[in-house]
DNA sequence: CTGAAAGCGCTTACAG
DNA sequence: CTGAAAGCGCTTACAG
């Protein structure tokens, strides 16, 4: 692989020179800068861009630690954010959490040892020892999604969905369908997107005059097997909930498995509604309610909030709303009279 | 952030004997190497990355150039590469080419750029430049589930599944089912695997005793909306299909969309099947028989290779077989007897 | 066992 | 407009 120096020889000139015209310089005749055009292109040669980031400090690699690939809002995520940076002339690494705390640590050391310039992070848990020494060390940071709060962690902008408005109509489309011993499958209690679901949804059953009881709160952890252990307590219940919230789409998935291997009928038996929207929960049987955040657009401000952090400037918080998306999961929509 | 020097200074010793301890040198004496230990934790000081990986000419991170983050297929693709690399060691840079060869082009750029240790491709069309030249210029390389043939490529090893196997089962699979008039969604020509299914399948048909009409190949880019499109243009025919094989899974989720738009079922009206399986195939409506690749072992096989390149050992190809899962979508199961 | 020194491939004041 | 030189933060022969 060719280093300036070949560019430099077979051009001519100094290797001052070849990086000057690499770096658009505007300083160097028009016939020399045309020399070691000339020059690089026989050579093949692209520069080193490990060289170039020890001397200038930077990286142009934003670093992203989203919980869950698989999740595809995380996978769509991280799609907008690629986007978002490409167009700004910044490429992405990305660090699967896997929604075990010990793993984002890994990444948030791997992506700080790389020198990315700036740190997009969904949080898995209340904060990883090695994120709180970035964040407080000055490496620019934006929480996505998810956030969470702490000593040195008040300058990062949080840029997320605020799902209690979609929650609520989501409760109201439930009572409206008649049911009333609603249950949640909720996330961990450690991120904030955990508690705001449960939160909301709590508040909006006791706006309707309806209580949550304990048993019907399932502890899940936002992957498909939580959701298919806490619906299977719920369906074992004395009296089992008529609508289940699962606050992710894996847990979602989860409780179909579940509801389907006891040959029970959504939303006949028990009616389901979830949180993220998913093409596939068109074509489910029935097709599932959902809450749907902006995802592309919440990728977009993160970049956008985090290379201004990068680039010097202020950044601030952003937060988008979420909607609820009826479908047959719950019942006939209201609009059908039948 | 502190450097290598700052530790020197503060437990008193040369930069060298800090790097060697960093490094497991067995050439320190124990209380120097706790000293320096010391003043590492004092400082919370990481290695600069960058600045290790200029000196010793590898940066131990691998790239992954996939076709497209948003398909199911090939996320659970990098998520199992990503964990077979970081046990080995290694992190992994995802780029995502979106089915465009342009953006792959662009990765595989910025990748080499980056000097990432080696390169894991699956790629989009037929060779875009920078990938032949990084071949060829000596970069470690692996073809995964698609690859290319060429000039100064014998060398590059493929880790790939079989799918002839499944789709030959497939087709017999419709063929028991009394399905004659089958067609396919094909994937582009430009890619190995889209010219292998339909190959598979054509075969299979003439096996059969069936022929493919031209106008039962449709021609899809792998992605949703051609599969919506190929499936409209099916559905006008004269003579329709009475199934139809997507080969992939956002491709049936197009052909999903556009037969619910036009009050058709599945499979009554038409019967579907897609190549590559995904959890939610079993809570569609109906069920959808599919065609399942060991994704995991791919991904591993493909870091195994990859890194035996890297590491300076002969690496082979590989070739893994798939299967079907026959589900409701193509008609009754044989088994079941009304 | 430890240190001084060279060098990885760039960029960028500083001179001219 | 161009070049010589310093330096980014490490690692690793080479001496001792």
């Amino acid at each position: 692989m060719p280093a300036i120096k070949d560019v430099a020889q077979r051009a001519g000139v100094s290797v001052a020179t070849v990086s000057r015209v690499l770096n658009d310089h505007p300083a160097v005749r028009t016939d020399t800068r045309d020399k070691v055009l000339a020059a690089v292109a026989d050579l093949g040669y692209r520069p080193n861009a490990v060289a170039r980031s020890l001397r200038t400090h930077q990286t142009r690699a934003l670093g992203l630690v989203i919980s869950d690939v698989l999740n595809p809002f995380f996978t769509e995520l991280a799609r907008s954010v690629e986007d978002a940076a490409r167009d700004r002339g910044y490429s992405v690494v990305i660090g699967n959490a896997d929604e075990r705390p010990d793993l984002q640590d890994h990444h948030v050391g791997t992506l700080v040892d790389r020198r990315i310039d700036g740190l997009l992070v969904s949080p898995t848990d209340g904060g990883s020892p090695l994120m709180l020494d970035a964040a407080r060390s000055g490496t620019p940071m934006v929480f996505v999604d998810r956030w969470i709060e702490g000593e040195g962690l008040d300058e990062v902008p949080v840029v997320r969905t605020d799902g209690r408005g979609a929650v609520r109509d989501l409760v109201a489309h439930l009572h409206a369908l008649g049911h009333r011993r609603l249950a949640i499958i909720a996330g961990p209690a450690a991120t904030t997107t955990g508690r705001e679901r449960v939160d909301a949804f709590r508040s909006a059953l006791r706006e309707f005059g309806l209580a949550l009881s304990a048993d019907h709160i399932g502890q899940g952890d936002f992957q498909a097997d939580s959701g298919r252990r806490v619906t299977a307590r719920f369906l074992d219940l004395p009296d089992p909930p008529e609508a289940i919230f699962a606050t992710d789409n894996l847990m979602a998935l989860g409780a179909m498995d579940e509801i389907r291997s006891r040959g029970l009928r959504v939303p006949d038996d028990v009616a389901l509604a979830a949180f993220d929207d998913i093409p596939w929960f068109v074509h489910t049987d029935p097709p599932i309610t959902a809450i749907a955040q902006p995802t592309g657009d919440l990728g977009h401000a993160a970049v956008r909030a985090l290379i201004d952090r990068v680039e010097g400037r202020p950044a601030a918080s952003v937060t988008l709303s979420a909607r609820l998306v009826p479908r047959r999961s719950c019942g006939e929509p209201e609009g059908s009279t039948p």
